[in-house]
RNA sequence: CGCGGGGUGGAGCAGCCUGGUAGCUCGUUGGGCUCAUAACCCAAAGGUCGCGGGUUCAAAUCCCGCCCCCGCAACCA
């Protein structure tokens, strides 16, 4: 038997998933369902990175030890998943034991082949992405992130990347869709011509991670760490038994999202190349959800929670709207709007409805069994075009399947099913229920367009899990609908004289505002924070109801302060006397400051929403006795308090209402 | 000249590589049907394909220039 290996990453615990973990992992899901439905044996690993100094602080912030933030947090992600009906084959933590043993294991394979040595490293590093900016003089922000970066200067093992060059760009050569989709390709390649730098690959001033063999003041480096639990989760170091390695390594598709295709596509295949391993056939990187136009991030606080999705709309939904709306590798805009017009149209609509009805006419007119399908008496040309459109969609589903173009997959399923919808209003089958003679033509009919039904959800088995079993049970098909074969779909599958099970509508329609105003209430429940959302003011409303008040103060609990720290802020009242945009920055201004006892240069990011002119003789409130710092060359003396607001963080001025002197002390 | 992505009917997108009737989904309007989850089917309206130039018999598509938008970075103390 043919074998396929997916994986997802292992994510990174340091926050509780999102969307794009979900993302990820629904898409794996898909993938290795329909290829099961296909008769490959499957494996299907996803897990948990659970080490590094983010972890290690996250912890300490919280007062518990990392391994138990681990479990809390890889508790979470397996429950959603389990929500979601991902059936996975294994899962790895990279803090269990077997990982430990399979990741010293590389380590020590790549060090006997000679592609290690030490060295010192000094850098700036991004403790939540675990990546090194380039070299500057200041502390330079995150290339993935955007959160400032820290300087890292530690003993260090060196996996010795630059001398891979080469051989990676043979092995893109001899392997084209090794990185999908294309632009990906291009990317990395022009990443890995522009030349590799040897890499550290161990720490010493993290201790959460695996020990570096043979030298435990060295904590491996958390990419190399996780990137090898792609093994060691299908026992890859394990002496007793590593059959499943063995047999199902190396990987089809690691599948991930864009923002970490370098890691697997330049690092990882290096690494195994150094370890001796094979490398994986095909890295395919998909692309981020949207949310009003901008990256989710916690931060801009348009996070989709995949748990409330899931409350409101249920897995299948979800699972769909995430495949059909966008071509996995693009990215995609989320709305629940979105959402909603998806699922309405094309589950509830399109397929459920087509299975409604045609169910519902079999039931009434043929006493709920299958009718026989004449062969020649009451048979026309539409139906033999019906039959061969739903074997030609067999077809071209599994070539789209076969190119990771889900979206047009689905796509093809839902011209055959509204062929059918067309197929049965054309033939009216409820105007010939009356006519004896006609019962022929009439069980023609509708065998037809059950079995087109029969077809369809077999291939959307993979993307619908749940409620295709529904319809299958409707069909009164006893079989289990995912050992059905795919490749082996034949027309008049569904035995005649076959009792139908009880009809009901499987994909409810969602009434818009109702489950618009239900989410908003749900996430305005779960922020301790008040957003500004344009739509609908109820978000606004609910969000200070005093019963939520007790479930919001443990959170700002967390970060007390006492009078003498607030103490410590010298906030003054000042008067703006001049304002000027910074030349070349279009959001800084420079503004001279009375403060009563002095007049200071002070820079504000705020240029986008408020003119220069608008600032003179204005009141503000600064804070006084902040340590200065350059922007843009120019030093700035102080801050200018001002409410964030909304999703792009617009500044609003704090300010009086009353008159108040320069220079007067806020306390 | 920072890097990257994009500008196509009201919305979201495809088409561009490999020039030749501008397509899909949703929405809107009108009609049909009444089996079905107010679902299904048909039809219509609606587009200077960002702007300007060039190549060509022919440009959304190829070439040059420009404008605008969005990520990231620079600049939010």
């Amino acid at each position: 038997m043919k074998t396929f290996y997916i994986t997802t990453p292992l994510y990174y615990i340091n926050a509780k998933p999102h969307l794009g973990h979900a993302y990820t992992t629904i898409v794996a899901d898909c993938l290795s369902r329909y290829k099961e439905m296909q008769g490959y044996e499957v494996r299907f690993l996803t897990g948990t990175d659970e080490h590094g100094q983010n972890i290690e602080r996250a912890a300490a912030a919280q007062g518990i030890p990392p391994s138990e933030l681990a479990d809390q947090n890889a508790e979470e992600f397996r429950q959603l998943w389990s929500r979601y009906g991902i059936q996975y084959t294994h899962f790895i933590r990279t803090t269990e034991t077997r990982h430990y043993r399979g990741a010293s294991e590389v380590f020590r394979r790549v060090q006997q082949n000679g592609f290690i040595y030490k060295g010192e490293y000094s850098g700036w590093y991004c403790i939540f992405d675990n990546l090194f900016a380039p070299e500057s003089e200041l502390p330079p922000n995150c290339e993935v992130c955007g959160r400032p970066t820290e300087r890292v200067t530690e003993d260090s093992y060196f996996f010795k990347l630059s001398e891979f060059q080469q051989k990676l760009l043979d092995y893109y050569e001899k392997t084209p869709d090794f990185i999908m989709p294309t632009s990906r390709r291009n990317e990395v390649v022009s990443f890995v011509n522009g030349g590799l730098k040897d890499l550290s690959i161990s720490r010493t001033s993290v201790k959460w991670g695996v020990p570096v063999p043979a030298d435990a003041q060295h904590v491996i480096y958390v990419w190399f760490d996780a990137l090898v639990g792609y093994l060691t989760g299908i026992g890859f170091g394990n002496p007793e038994d590593d059959r499943e390695f063995r047999k199902f390594w190396p990987a089809q598709i690691h599948l991930v999202g864009k923002d970490i295709v370098r890691f697997h596509t330049v690092y990882w295949p290096a690494f195994l190349m150094a370890a001796g391993l094979q490398v994986p056939h095909k890295v395919f990187a998909h692309g981020w959800w949207l949310k009003d136009e901008a990256k989710m991030s916690k931060s801009r606080g348009n996070v989709v929670d995949p748990n409330l999705l899931l409350d409101h709309f249920g897995g299948d939904a979800v699972r769909y709207f995430l495949m059909r709306e966008v071509p996995l590798g693009l990215d995609g805009t989320f709305s629940y709007d979105a959402v909603l017009q998806r699922v309405n149209s094309d589950l509830a609509n399109d397929y459920g409805n087509l299975v409604s009805r045609t169910l519902t006419l079999i039931s009434k007119n043929f006493n709920q069994a299958i009718p026989y399908p004449s062969a020649i008496e009451g048979r026309t040309p539409q139906d033999n075009e019906l039959e061969e459109a739903a074997l030609a969609t067999v077809n071209v589903y599994q070539q789209h399947m076969e190119e990771l173009a889900l979206s047009r997959a689905l796509e093809s399923v839902w011209e055959l099913l509204a062929k059918t919808n067309r197929y049965l209003n054309e033939s009216s089958p409820w105007s010939l229920t009356e006519d004896l003679a006609q019962r022929p033509r009439l069980a023609t009919i509708l065998y037809t367009s059950v079995e087109v039904i029969r077809i369809a959800t077999v291939l959307l088995a993979p993307f619908l899990p749940e409620s295709s079993k529904l319809v299958w049970k409707q069909l009164g098909l006893q079989s289990l609908l995912k050992s059905q074969k795919i490749g082996e779909l034949k027309w008049g599958g569904l035995p005649v004289g076959g009792v139908l099970g009880e009809v009901t509508p499987v994909f409810p329609r969602f009434d818009k505002k109702e489950v618009l105003s239900k989410i908003f209430d749900a996430e305005a429940k779960l922020s301790p924070i008040i957003r500004l959302e344009p739509t609908p003011p109820v978000a606004v409303d609910m969000t200070l109801q005093t019963s939520d008040q007790q479930q919001v103060s443990p959170i700002l609990g967390e970060s007390l302060i006492s009078i003498e720290d607030f103490a410590k802020i010298d906030l003054r009242v000042g008067q703006v006397i001049t304002a000027e945009k910074v030349k070349g920055a279009d959001r800084l201004l420079r503004l001279m400051v009375d403060l009563g006892t002095e007049t200071r240069q002070i820079l504000a990011g705020i240029a986008r929403v408020y003119s220069p002119e608008s600032l003179v003789g204005r009141k503000i409130i600064v804070v006084a006795n902040l340590e200065p710092r350059k922007l843009r060359g120019l030093e700035s003396n102080g801050m200018l308090l001002a409410a964030s607001v909304g999703e792009e963080d617009r500044p609003v001025l704090a300010g009086f209402l009353e008159e108040v002197p320069n220079g007067a002390k806020l306390r």
